[in-house]
This record gives C-alpha cells, sequence and structure tokens, in this order.
DNA sequence: AATAATTACGGAATCGTTGCCGGTAGCCGG
DNA sequence: CCGGCTACCGGCAACGATTCCGTAATTATT
C-alpha cells in the first residue's frame, strides 16, 4: 500500500532524460523542446507526481503558505473573516494554517514566536495581546515578515496592513441610536480595555453620550475577562442593581447572548426595561425573541482583503505600501431597540 | 529590517564546532558533552533560533502537519468540530492546514489529489463527495497517508477511522418524538442523498415513520443540493402545498432557518401548524422564537477524538486499529415541537 | 603495559527541487 | 571553412537539518 514515491529523479530515469531537464519541463521553461514537454507532461499526469513542496521551499525562501491567528472561534465576526481569508489565500495558490489564541496572549505570543523559522511567508493576525505588548509582533517584522492585522489590530507597525471597521463611529453611532430610542442609561460592555477595538468602540461611546449631555458612569464601563462566569456575573450584577441600565451596548455577540439569558432569569423585559444592541455577525440575529439590533462587520470581505494585502506585500513588495483600510459597519435596527409607546 | 536567518551553520560558526555537533546538542543527544549542549542551548536561546521545517521534513518524510477538510464552515457543527481538531491537534505539536470545500466534490478531489505530495502525514475530512465516487481517497491510502473521516464518513477503508454519531438512531428517536408530539405529516429535509449522513438519517427516519404506520412520502423527502435559492424554494413549496407537512424534520441547522424565514413570511405559527427539529449545533437555539428543538452533536469532542485517531495511526502504526466510534447525539426538547393544547 | 571500550566531536551523504553554468549539435552568414 | 548563434539538454551545487560513519583522545580492562 506504501508505493513508492514518485520525484523528479523517478521521472527522469523513466523518460531517460536528466532531472533538470524534467524540472524545467515540469515549468514549462522555453529550453526544453514541445517534444519533451510533452513526452514529460504525460508521464507526470499519468503517474499523479505531485512536487514535493518542502524542497521547493527550502530553495527559495517560499512555502505559499499564510498562517492566520485568531484570538476565537466561536464568534461569527471571525468564522465569516476566516472564510473571507480561506477563500481569497486558495484562490491566489496559497494554503493556509490556523491557531486559535483562545483570548490567551501567552499562547499568542507562542504561536508567533514559533512563526520565524520559515514556515509560512506571512501572517494574518487579529490580536489578543494588548497594544503594549508587542515584542513578539517585532520579531517577526524584523524576519522581514510581512503581518496584516484585521479588526484587532495594533498601529505603528511599519510594513504592516490594517483591515478594520469603523469602530468609534460605529460606537459613536449606536450609542447615539438607543439615546434616540429613549435610553438615559446606558451600560457598555467592552471585550478588553487593551486592546484597539475595544478602546476605540469605548472612546465613540463616551462621546455620544458626551454629545448627549450624558455623564459617563466609570462602573457601567464593563470590561470582560473572557471568562464566562465571570462575564456573566458581572452583566448580571449591573442589571439587577437599582436604578439598573435602561441600556446595553455590547461589544461582542457573546455578551449580547448573556445578556439574553440574564433578562430571561430575571424577567427584564427587552425592549421594555433594557434596550439591547451589539457588534454581531449572527445569522440568527433576526430570529431572536426578541430579534437584535446589531452592529455587523463586513467581515467576509476584512478577511479577503487582509489577504488581498498580505500577497500585495509578498509577491510586488516595491509596489506595496502598508495601507489602512476602514470598512463601514452597518447598524440593523430591530426589535431589542425599538422605542416603547410610553418613551 | 530583513535579518540575517539564524541556521545551524551559523550556530555552529559562532560556537567554533560543527554543524552535525549543534544539530546533536540541540536535540539532547548523548554524544555530547554537558558544557558543549549548554554552551549551544544558551546561544540559539539567545538568537532565537528556530529549526527550519521543512528542512526537517525533506529527510524525515514527516511534516508535523495535518490537513482538516471540511464541506463548510457557517455551520456550528463544523465550527465546534474545527475548534475541537485544533485544540487537539496543537497540543500534540501538530499544525493545522484548513481547506473548505464549499460542498463542491471537484474542489475536494482537487485538495486531496494536492495532498499526496508529504505536505501533510495525515487528512481529518468530513466529506462532500458522493459514497460511490472516492477515487481520490484511495489515491491518498494507496500513498500510506491516514485518513480519519467525520461525521460524513465513507466507509470500507481499511486503513481508516471513522468517527460519526448515532445518525440513525438520532432520526429516528427525533421522528418518532415529534409523532408523539402530534405530527401526522413529516417531511423530511436531507442534505444529500448519496453521503453517509444523508442515507442513514432518511431511513432513521423512514423506520420511525413505518413503525407508527405512517406512510413513507417520497415527495416530503426532499433532498438539499447546497443552493440557498434552490433549497428555499424547495422547503417553501412543500410547506405552501394544499395539505401540507405538520411537522418538518431537517438535517442541517441552515434549512432549519430558512423554515424560519418561510413561516414567518407566510405566517405559519410554529409549533402551531408546523412543527420543527433540526440537527444542529446553535449556541442560540434557545433564544430563537420559538426556541428551536434540536438534535446536538458533541461536536467538539468528535474532532478531538478524530485527531486522536490520526495521530496514533501516525506515532504508533504498530499498535493503531482502526476504530469506528460513534457518539451519542442529544434531542433537546423545546418550543418549536410543542404539543398543542388540541391535540 | 597493551588492548579494548568509551567519549566527544567532525565529515559527508542525503532528502527533492531549483538554477546557474557549461556543453553539444545544427544552422547561417561571411 | 570558421566563428558565432540558437536550441536543447545535463552536471552540479546549493537550501537546512539529520544521521551514518570515521577518528582522535581519553578512560577502562586484563
Amino acid at each position: 500500500m506504501n508505493m513508492e514515491p514518485i520525484n523528479l529523479k523517478k521521472l527522469a530515469s523513466l523518460l531517460h532524460l536528466s532531472i533538470s531537464t524534467v524540472s524545467k519541463a515540469l515549468r514549462d521553461s522555453h529550453e526544453i523542446s514541445a517534444d519533451t514537454k510533452k513526452r514529460v507532461m504525460d508521464l507526470a499526469r499519468e503517474l499523479n507526481y505531485e512536487p514535493n513542496p518542502y524542497a521547493g521551499s527550502l530553495r527559495k525562501f517560499k512555502s505559499k503558505t499564510i498562517a492566520v491567528i485568531v484570538p476565537d472561534i466561536i464568534n461569527n465576526f471571525f468564522i465569516f473573516a476566516i472564510k473571507g481569508i480561506q477563500e481569497m489565500a486558495h484562490a491566489r495558490g496559497y494554503h493556509v494554517l490556523i491557531y486559535i489564541t483562545n483570548e490567551n496572549p501567552e499562547y499568542e505570543k507562542d504561536v508567533v514566536r514559533h512563526m520565524t523559522n520559515g514556515r509560512v511567508d506571512g501572517v494574518v493576525i487579529s490580536l489578543t495581546s494588548p497594544l503594549d505588548d508587542t515584542e513578539h509582533l517585532q520579531a517577526l517584522q524584523e524576519k522581514g515578515l510581512p503581518i496584516v492585522f484585521f479588526d484587532r489590530v495594533a498601529e505603528g507597525f511599519g510594513n504592516s496592513s490594517i483591515i478594520a471597521t469603523n469602530n468609534y463611529e460605529s460606537a459613536y453611532n449606536g450609542t447615539r441610536y438607543l439615546i434616540e430610542q429613549g435610553c438615559k442609561r446606558i451600560a457598555h460592555c467592552q471585550v478588553s480595555d487593551k486592546i484597539s477595538i475595544g478602546i476605540d468602540r469605548l472612546q465613540g461611546y463616551q462621546k455620544a453620550l458626551e454629545d448627549a449631555g450624558i455623564a459617563v458612569r466609570p462602573e457601567w464601563i464593563l470590561t470582560s475577562r473572557k471568562d464566562y462566569m465571570h462575564d456573566t456575573a458581572l452583566i448580571e450584577q449591573t442589571l439587577l442593581q437599582k436604578n439598573a441600565p435602561d441600556g446595553l451596548f455590547t461589544s461582542v455577540e457573546t455578551h449580547a447572548l448573556i445578556a439574553y439569558d440574564i433578562c430571561r432569569k430575571h424577567q427584564i423585559d427587552i425592549p421594555g426595561q433594557l434596550k439591547l444592541l451589539s457588534f454581531s455577525n449572527m445569522p440568527t440575529a433576526h430570529l431572536l425573541k426578541p430579534s437584535l439590533s446589531t452592529i455587523t462587520q463586513p467581515a467576509f470581505e476584512i478577511g479577503q482583503a487582509a489577504v488581498q494585502q498580505l500577497i500585495l506585500a509578498l509577491e510586488k513588495p516595491a509596489r506595496y505600501v502598508p495601507e489602512q483600510i476602514n470598512m463601514d459597519s452597518v447598524l440593523v435596527k430591530r426589535e431589542s431597540t425599538a422605542k416603547q409607546p410610553d418613551q
């Protein structure tokens, strides 16, 4: 069952040609006659010859492989982004190694560090590490590996493109929308206070409150620890306090779902007592009870754009200039933020 | 910025040692003195030396890389399975290449064919190809590459483990449950009539009908073409005909969501007019309106088990015997199948 | 004290592929 | 008839790491 492998040497001996001739024939070199090319290609096809990718990588310092590093996969944003990354990469002939850091900065560092050995030509990453702790990324840069950030980005990396959404504006508009719907006490649940999207979205939220003349209450800025139990307790306690918020703006769909569960448990009416708005790419948002108002990012397109930038950096380094691409997310208004009769 | 690479040669020259000595020292060989080992390891750590994986792969015919091939990624079953695969693989020191075939058998064949070149040590796959068209998998087998199937499996591959759920029993129990809830006219939407889970689930559905003395109506066995428009039209037409089904049992969550949309559009009451049951791993099933009754597979565990089997085949081929592991799925009863007062 | 065994290291081949260089045969112009 | 040109092909040295083998120096054995 374990057939002996077919390689150039094998082909060459069968065809009574030299290895280099076979190699050139397969690569359609002009140095080889049409006759010979045909003989070589026919036999290669017949024997199902597939060049060993690692031998080529060793010579050419290119692996035609990229890494995608994401904090989480149980999150529809990343699912759609990965789908975009995957499709674009394969369309351009690249293979995709996937790494899930589980929101663990130490693990992310490990993964990134082991990436300096030529296994991949470039990296597409959505960070879980705090913005002030990025030496592991610097190391990659120094090795000359192109990096493209998406969604959770780090700025100030000279060579790196950044693909993100208009987080500040989205959060501003979302918060203002909640205010327009009658909310006066809006809490915000951020994914982290140390990463880009956490900071940008918080600022948008704060600015919208200020512009409406509403004081920002620090105790209503909830910061996730990416721990289900902790986050649940934090949100629950906030929603159950006296004079509780009448609006909740969450930064990831997980927290919106937690809020749903809490409201069911304690019979808090959405949107009557609490209006809920969340960044989310859930395909079921419109089917929930009540349907969930969302700020939806173009996740698939973000993934595609990230890979396009990366491949540009890899294949036309001369023509490549790092770009900061900002895509618009859309606010989809549904029942969870509906204005009530008495409001 | 593009620092010169550090490899064994570089380390050797810096340490005034030979390449082979450095290599052995790093691998903790007994041939090397403790002194030298320490000198080597210290410098390697200081310079952040990472061995080139492809050079080793070339010599040892092992890449420490596996491929996971799935038909789709916008499907929570595969999401959780991929998470399980990923975690287990990384825990055992393997890298994971991901390929999404988009339910396209031709693309799957392409991917599999290009896998015979040593890029991966083994393959974890959920099939999209019909059961009677598996030469591409035979080719892998002949090359000696271990394959582990999960969920959508192919039998009769001597070397291959199979990880699946009790599809027949689950479908039987699910259908019987619908009957117990008062359904008399149950339609079934299968994912395909040519793959394992499609066939097994259909048989379970049919047997449950027979055992209840209900005739199987072929026109109520809907076969997906994995095309959103087509599937929507098919289900819509079935649900709108006169004497329409009073129960729908779908094999993938996508079709359940389609059914939700159709029912909303045409004001068909769930569960009043139509009871809905679906295989699904949706985290939002309990939050839908109405909440969705599901048959939920242990997707994460299936992914883990698949990789465990694969690594066993790779690392202890002598001790490895192909296994057929069947895990139980659970039927979660919710509103979409609730018995009505008059039933 | 002579031989055997052990320790610690270096040399060189090897994995499969690429690409530079060189060589031969045939053809043409001068 | 010879130099130069093109078309076509082969030899060989890499790429980075592993591993078999060889060897010198030191230690152990009888």
